[in-house]
DNA sequence: GCCAACGTTGGC
DNA sequence: GCCAACGTTGGC
């Protein structure tokens, strides 16, 4: 069982969003950079824990838990020749980006910012830190538990 | 809205 | 395969 941070913009999809999907779970869909890709396609498994991080709002922050329910398969909207994600030069035989499933686990009743994740000493080297801009980025075992703290600190 | 830090594209 | 031009992300 491996940790991820998953990264959404709140006013695309929000954690909110996620917890009130009815069918209990939702498509992260719309990857399109092929580090993420590759971490989603490749390692990222049924089963995982991941931190929902919400970007270009604030405050930026980690805002709660999701688990992976859905390995990696062909994101259907790059087919879709209307969507925003749809990409002309990727085949069903042989897709270019993938999804993964994932359903709501529980919600930091205070969210754990970036300027917090930045002054914990155990969290300096953080990929979140280290590629800013890496959508779907792997968390160690340590970082998880850091980041916990940091939320039960501020729930209290 | 600005801009730094990337990532991608395409001419050569 | 290099690299300039361009596009995007995302913090501030």
């Amino acid at each position: 069982m491996a940790f991820w941070l998953f990264k959404t913009e709140p006013n695309e999809y929000s954690i909110d969003n996620l917890a009130q999907e009815k069918r209990g779970y939702g498509v992260w869909d719309g990857i399109r950079n092929y580090q993420a890709r590759n971490f989603l396609r490749d390692d990222v498994a049924k089963g995982d824990l991941v931190f929902i991080y919400h970007s270009a709002c604030k405050p930026t922050a980690i805002v709660g838990i999701a688990k992976v329910v859905r390995a990696a398969y062909a994101d259907p909207v790059q087919f879709q020749a209307d969507s925003h994600y749809f990409d002309p030069k990727s085949t069903e035989q042989n897709p270019r980006w993938f999804c993964v499933d994932v359903a709501y686990q529980s919600r930091f009743s205070s969210p754990v910012t970036l300027s917090e994740i930045k002054r914990e000493p155990i969290l300096e080297s953080m990929a979140l830190l280290k590629q800013a801009r890496l959508s779907v980025s792997p968390v160690t075992e340590q970082e998880w538990e850091a980041i916990l703290r940091l939320s039960v600190q501020q729930n209290g």
